[in-house]
DNA sequence: CATGAATGAGAATTCATTCAT
DNA sequence: TATGAATGAATTCTCATTCAT
């Protein structure tokens, strides 16, 4: 956070390695290639699955400025997940967002699910989800957080746009938060538990996952559309 | 705590576990008892968390004899989940035969879902899922095997009764097996997945549950009731 | 040697398993089955490859058992060894010992050195011979075994023989020990270095055996017999 | 004994070993005395009769720092045994290239024999020889390695050598090779396995081994000198 | 600052030998 | 007498973290 120092002008100049971003300073780019390096271990391995020396080899620093940057393993693990969480919840939260009424309630829906299963079901995702289970019991925290910035806050959304659907007669009322989450595990959970369980990083067919997520919409809607 | 405190006979008679004069030998005995240890410490700390002097020791047998009745530490492991799995799909399984069609389609549902949601949400089953989920990289057939005596025999089974549902008239006609994935998670995904990411293992109080299940049968049956 | 209790009569007459020697207690047919299993192993995995385990495993008894026969491993090592160098040292001495003296020198001499040589070369030979080299630093007595029995014995009988042969004029004059060394090392030292530094237990085909034996009586008789 | 004696000034100029800030990096230094202590237990106490644990601490460094240098145990064995076959054959091949033809065939011949004997008879090359042949099995590059660039390649050398003498008359006609053999090993044999199974690495007095020499000479030109 | 080395512990696995039944 | 279990140490290898240069 505050530890990054930036690097002197005159110490920029005279560098001769590689300078990508001017606006980078040397600890910065390090301080990338280690968080890019971890990540990449940390999805692949698991949290014990990967070591610190690993880490700082595949980020091309020495270990000391592993610990340099951060304090130790599970530090670094946390802010990774905390980190990637983030990123990947930023873009399925915005086509949540993107959500048009046009009138045409089951196109609008099944081209949400489409996306939404999709994004959900992308390798890095899945193996984010799969590291946040195994270690939820170390890292509680890092659970909540998945939790709370990724299924919780689309189906708050949801919730949301759901009541405004209600109001204007489209869905039947009742609780919007219940439909919300109806409608995400309708649309999810058949081959995101598959995922998960088989232990496939590789998604389904984009195809096939279409298909699940339009079965899900026709329930959701059959369930909950007004009449 | 002390190292094998004599058994007076009253302690004997009211010994729950294996006795040493029943049929069990010694052997088996001891292997029982290194089955039970390794089980609770794998479900508790996973695969790489749970080491071979913990399990000796909490078995009280030495490692030697942990070793002559396992090869492995993967092998050991291997055997913990497949056995742990078989004895927790079980019930659930029986549970999913025992539905009876009594003609209230919502209240026979009802009790299925609340049997189901009760058990699948038990603490060692919500372990054992987290363990596979954990270890679905290095022991995928584990994973398999979880998902097909677990949620797969499930879906497989409730397929079976909802195609007979519809036969006669009372569910709508349509591919049974996704009926019963709906169903399934309609019923589950909300406060599994909270469990799966929260870390928690005591699951929430049975009077929650049942206000899922219900809320998921009650979506179930506006969606696929005959009308 | 006079640690094996012979076993009872009425022992015998009541036993009910296997008693392939009528003369053969029971405690007699272990011991030889430990033997056998632990001079395959030693011979074919060596010293600090071969465990208390796997003898006992293989000789179908427990490793108390071994222990009952054999006071340690060392011992039982040494008890090894030694027994097998005799059994092996015996045909070859005896081979020696046959050589006559037809009046053709050179049939004579090229008729032992190929019986030799494929006797030398066999499988058991040469794992015991690397096996010896290999725990000449702690069995030094084994190595004095196997060359008292072995090389050394073989020259000395040469010797003898060779000595009559130059008091009859066939072969010149001169130490017969020394001859002897020759023959036998000339004959011998070709396919048992190779053997030996390339760890192979399959000897060469007998075809190639008889030639080094014909081509190392060859050099020896150009060297030693009388013009 | 004492743990890092810190060296004074005098201790240093009196040292003879690698020198803190000659051309030497640490690494390399430290590289340098793994290889030496693993040499030296090797040497003497085989593959299996080492340990790491040995290694680093008669190295004096970490076992850590042993691994990073050295992969595995195996590796390490490999490289060393690779590295002394090459730096024990050297000297050895040079005296073979050094045999020059003066006329006076039996003292160049005797020269040589007695300079390759005392070679060969090193109380290191025992040891080595003793240790390839142990380890032929679990390392059969090694023996092929020791066999190709020792008594391999000296007596395809001393083929060469010896074709040159047939062409000039000097040595009968016929296959280089086998002469090679026969003269190597009548010089060798005879202390040779004598050392290898007595379990001796002290070689015999000079004058002994010169006797043996000289004898295996005298025993090949009676064989293959042109008469 | 950053690199190699050190530390000190802990992992899985194996072994020779000895009790206890 | 013989079996399964226990012991206690050793072996190879790895890890997270910290010095020293």
């Amino acid at each position: 956070m505050g530890t990054k120092p930036s690097s002197t002008i005159a110490g920029d100049l005279t560098r001769i390695g590689p300078q990508p971003n001017a606006g980078e300073s040397r600890s910065a780019r390090k301080h990338g290639a280690i968080l890019e390096a971890a990540t990449t271990l940390f999805l692949r391995n698991g949290y014990r699955g990967t070591s610190m020396d690993e880490i700082a080899a595949r980020a091309g620093v020495s270990k000391q400025t592993v610990y340099k940057h951060f304090a130790d393993k599970e530090r670094l693990f946390s802010e990774i997940v905390t980190t990637t969480v983030e990123d990947v919840a930023q873009p399925i939260h915005r086509e949540v967002l993107r959500l048009q009424d046009t009138g045409a309630i089951e196109a609008d829906l099944r081209g949400l699910a489409r996306q939404l299963l999709g994004l959900v079901m992308q390798p890095r995702i899945l193996q984010l989800r799969r590291l946040v289970i195994a270690e939820a019991g170390r890292f509680p925290e890092l659970g909540r957080t998945f939790y709370e910035q990724g299924p919780g806050r689309t189906m708050a959304a949801l919730a949301t746009v759901f009541e405004r659907l209600a109001e204007r007669g489209v869905l039947r009322p009742g609780d919007p938060l219940l439909a919300a989450a109806h409608f995400n595990w309708l649309v999810m959970s058949i081959p995101l538990n598959r995922a998960m369980l088989l232990g496939e990083d590789e998604p389904p067919a984009a195809a096939e996952l279409d298909r699940h997520a339009d079965a899900g919409v026709r329930a959701f809607l059959a369930a909950y559309a007004q009449a």
